[in-house]
RNA sequence: UCAGACGGUCGGACGGUCGCCUUCGCCGCGUGCGGCGGGGGAGGAAAGUCCGGGCUCUACGGAGACACGGUGCCGGCUAACGGCCGGCGGGGGCGACCCCAGGGACAGUGCCACAGAAAGCAAACCGCCUGUGCUGCGGCCAGGUAAGGGUGAAAGGGUGCGGUAAGAGCGCACCGCGCGUCCGGCAACGGCAGCGGCAGGGUAAACCCCACCGGGAGCAAGACCAAGUAGGGACGGCAAGCCGCCCAGUGUGAGGCGGCCGGGCGAGUUUCCGCGCCGCCGUCUGGGUCGGUCGCGCGAGGCGCUCGGCAACGAGCGUCCCAGAUGAAUGGCCGUCGACAGGGCCAAGACCCUUGAACAGAACCCGGCUUAUAGACCGUCUGACGCC
């Protein structure tokens, strides 16, 4: 998949980023943030991208629709607004497959900008 | 024209822009990456995982028995099937057509609730009839009967006529049923002489019997490469026979090696043959394996034509190469057109407006079945009405 970003590949990893990361949610999505330091301390590479659409998103038509706008999005505002050495998991909700996509770049960009900010709690 | 039956095809289209997977060619180097150009890139069900195969591993090779599971009219097709085609029988429909777990109930066993007198072996509750019986004149008793009533899903052929005390296949006709001659058919089966006065109820989606089929697990199968670990440990139980040699020796003893016998394990159980492994079995415990490559798409393959066949299908020729991901590509966004639906509008059509496409996403592959599915189109046929 994402060519223009690396992604995460391992159970693993995606439950790290889940437990631990950086938690805000919009309408069309959910993000979850981590960086990398703690583990890789010298990793400072690209941000790396995961995706979750669950059962509850629908059937599997919903569900890889959902990830493939979520992918489209993160192709398009990751390279330009991640940080490096981060890793992002994306997560579908029931919406995401019929909101506008506008709003959903909306979405993403708001979650960025909520995440990225210094000194705020894991849980908004 | 309307209503309907059957079969088949399709199941959003075009364009712009930014991307993804894979493959081929060329170029570059830092040898697996980048650039440029070309090709290919979800379905009819990709689904459910219900059958049948290929493929892989399992010692799983041959024969038999048992168990378990499956299939079940006949013939054909097929690699195979529980699939398909063509017939037969039964049922439904005016019809085109549709539906059917459709072997065996004289191999045996069981069951047939409720109701009813009686549910499988003949019997008799009400009734009918007879009597030189009894009587308190209501009936009772003895015998005959199974037509009628009543119960039931089912009551020991049905209808009619004769017959009779009343009745009864008691006799006859027709129908049904059983046996069965001959004829047609590969067969299932059908037709038809004749015989039998009727026996042999149903249930096998109850056990069962018969015939046929079937080892098991599955691509997370499995193989290779790299790195690294290990060729484990503890406890308990069972088995440790004979011969030869070596060491040792007073010795029929302890130890070691080899052979034979025996034993154990080997994917349902078991017997025989063959084969493989070696102590075997149980419990507890330590360690390793989730990186890469292959398997992984030339196939019971698609399309076209010809021939054989009623058909399923087969044969020949020509032509094409047509997804291969692995946190998982096959797309995101925009525009135009647009099906269905709703509204303007009381009804139909035209027009306009709104919305903007059903079921649904490959994961080793193939043949089927089943289930989901908005709508569009084509062909054949049936019935009704109208016209000629």
């Amino acid at each position: 998949m994402a060519q223009q970003l690396d992604h995460l590949r391992t159970r693993a990893e995606f439950l790290r980023v889940v437990g631990r990361g950086q938690k805000w949610a919009t309408p069309g999505l959910v993000i979850r943030v981590v960086r990398r330091e703690a583990e890789h301390p010298d990793d400072a590479g690209r941000p790396r991208l995961g995706l979750i659409a669950s059962k509850k998103v629908g059937s599997a038509v919903a569900r890889n629709r959902v990830k493939r706008r979520l992918r489209a999005l993160a192709n398009e505002l990751l390279p330009e607004h991640g940080k490096p050495g981060t890793d992002y998991v994306l997560i579908g909700r029931s919406a995401t497959v019929e909101r506008r996509f506008e709003e959903l770049r909306q979405d993403l960009l708001t979650a960025l900008e909520r995440v990225h900010k210094p000194g705020r709690g894991h849980r908004p």
